[in-house]
DNA sequence: CTGAAAGCGCTTACAG
DNA sequence: CTGAAAGCGCTTACAG
């Protein structure tokens, strides 16, 4: 096996890469949408009023059978389509959604924009993604703007400061859901919101690890929303007190697994680290890796646990125990709650989403025995 | 260290999830937007007519000062912001792009999207996303009817068939541009499109596993967007026939490590199989755990690469032999040709996009010496 | 069951 | 430099 850097040398090699452009018959200048049949040709073939058009295009129940025949078959040769910017300004409502997040790709962001992306296009919405590049309030407030411009409902992630400064810069008035961190108050003012048990999940992974028989857990967190303690670490200190161990301090990580490597390096000297908590299965990942280097053996000598039970984590060797998380369902009860909330169609009630599930792999185990531990001082 | 099942026992907890729907100050049933200040309220508020207003918020240079500064004065103090949609349907133009895409979680995909986003962001343009759920025809067909309803731009990742079948369906006349595999001939007709060079890739990654001294080079595909070879069959398979070497039938692995699993577990029962190359890394982190199942040591006895070179590749144990392709750059490059075709700014100009880049790190190596391999028949 | 009118909030020529 | 008119493609009352 090659060296223990993480980033041998890489060979940067040669290889093609291509682009075509062409403009052929791209559409007039500027314009970029078809300006195709309007109701209006439709009710001239069909020889009615371009009203009735509009009745039969929205299922109205009083059209004559033989009309809305006649209109059909006009919208069908005419290959007309509804302009959804038109309905949008003339009915005042746009069955879009746009999602505001400051990240796209980690896996428990990408996982609830599945959820919503899946539940929007169930109930015919369009999907638009706003991104928090920065938590500065100016930027933070110019982001949210340009969403609600679009006119449809919002749904913000709140699991970092851009996203809890995006919810709260929403203006009163328009349709949001915030999907946020476990509140210990309501966070956003007088909204609906939807969140996971964080801190019950990160209270049972602590459990598992302790009832293995590590004497204390030591804590990678991934980054919070506010300056309060995260629910994640508030779960973790709480399983230790209650078992009457020292709480050590907590690590800061970040999101990747770059930031679980710097972490895992450090705690890796300690040879009183037997049991690491991983605020995601990335850190996880990172610190693993920065154990092995050090010889560490996970889990003979290190047990480490993650967070999230990303897709890979059960193929990783060792595979990860983790905590599952169900964020698609949580984007799903966040789409079908705005969902509520602009149609008016029910009272905004709960839906159910499911509980946070403990997955024990091989990452965990007993501490080594006693002897080990002394022996290797 | 646990048996050697990848997914044990699951321990199902107890947790708690919240929701809470609270209908307060909610806006009116059914109306989505905002029903604030228009352009006229501002007219009546500055004293000017309501053209005026809209010259001013366009930036037209003929406009008195004194004048321009009441009306910007008026905004500000009523809070205007101009109707996304009274502005596209006025114009013609929206400003908007939404990506066509069969999936928004693998990592090629997730960071197209990306760079889609990042560009699109920096241009202002608001960025939707509609999922290919199906490749069927039709399916593909409405989905395709209800992105361009939007208005917008199009840009649509060709990597899959229901993408293929996308490009193809997008109405004549729609700024489009199509991600695509590496294309023999042109794919979508007279349209621009992006790509990179997928075969390039895949024939480098495998002449570097053949310079290690292995005799040949199996390869896990993952699924191809149309029935001809895929460009990165194409590239491994040119490799050894460039060496020499039989080229060995392509196992299908599918998108994620369940279907790498399944593909190692056959490729470990041959011991004759000494490097192993995988359609993605994902594929390669189910391969590797399959070979570590079956006792089989990577890279000792068995190499391994990938390709995109996903973040955690470089963590992983062994840390992976990957090919890096600059997908966030590709999703940079789509929009840049998409914005040029719809403001025809620009003579869709060839962008800049990165080339393929082999990292070599720990899962590739050279050969078990001849006994090794007689031996462990 | 179906038509004629007014309007959603803006832009684009056309006048002055 | 600034106003008055027509219109983007639809919906929503209002008439019959």
């Amino acid at each position: 096996m090659g060296g223990g850097a993480v980033k041998p040398g890489k060979k940067g090699t040669q290889g093609e890469t291509g682009e075509q452009g062409r403009t052929g018959e791209q559409g007039k200048p500027g314009k970029t949408g078809k300006s195709g049949p309007s109701i209006r040709d439709v009710a001239a073939a069909a020889d009615v009023s371009y009203q009735t058009v509009s009745r039969v295009i929205n299922g109205h129940p009083s059209v004559k059978g033989s009309t809305r025949e006649r209109v059909l078959a006009a919208i069908d040769e005419l290959g007309f389509r509804r302009s959804a910017t038109a309905l949008a300004l003339a009915s005042g409502r746009s069955r879009s959604v746009t999602v505001l997040t400051a990240n796209t790709t980690h896996y428990g962001y990408a996982a609830i924009l599945q959820g919503i992306e899946e539940e929007a296009r169930r109930s015919a919405y369009s999907l638009g993604i706003a991104v928090l590049e920065s938590a500065d309030e100016s930027a933070v407030r110019a982001v949210v703007q340009r969403a609600a411009d679009t006119g449809g409902g919002l749904v913000v992630i709140a699991y970092d400061p851009a996203g809890v400064g995006a919810l709260r810069a929403v203006p009163a008035g328009l349709p949001v859901v915030g999907v946020v961190e476990t509140p210990a108050t309501p966070p956003g003012g007088d909204r609906p919101w939807v969140w996971t048990d964080d801190r019950a999940a990160a209270h049972e992974a602590t459990r598992h690890l302790l009832a293995l028989g590590h004497e204390t857990v030591h804590y990678v967190a991934i980054p919070s929303s506010t300056r309060r303690t995260a629910p994640r670490t508030a779960g973790w200190r709480a399983a230790l007190r209650e078992a009457g161990a020292s709480a050590p301090r907590v690590i800061q990580g970040g999101w990747g697994p770059a930031g679980g490597y710097a972490a895992g390096r450090r705690l890796a000297g300690d040879p009183a680290v037997t049991a690491i908590l991983c605020g995601n299965d990335d850190l996880a990942l990172g610190v693993i890796r920065a154990l092995h280097e050090a010889g560490r053996a996970v889990p003979g000598e290190v047990s480490v646990a993650g967070f999230d039970d990303a897709p890979g984590s059960a193929y990783l060797t060792p595979s990860l125990t983790s905590v599952r998380l169900d964020f698609a369902g949580l984007g799903r009860a966040a789409f079908g709650l705005l969902h509520d909330v602009v149609e008016q169609s029910a009272r905004v009630a709960p839906h159910p989403v499911s509980v946070p599930e403990l997955i024990v792999r091989e990452s965990s185990g007993p501490p080594p025995a006693r002897e080990d531990a002394r022996r290797s001082r």
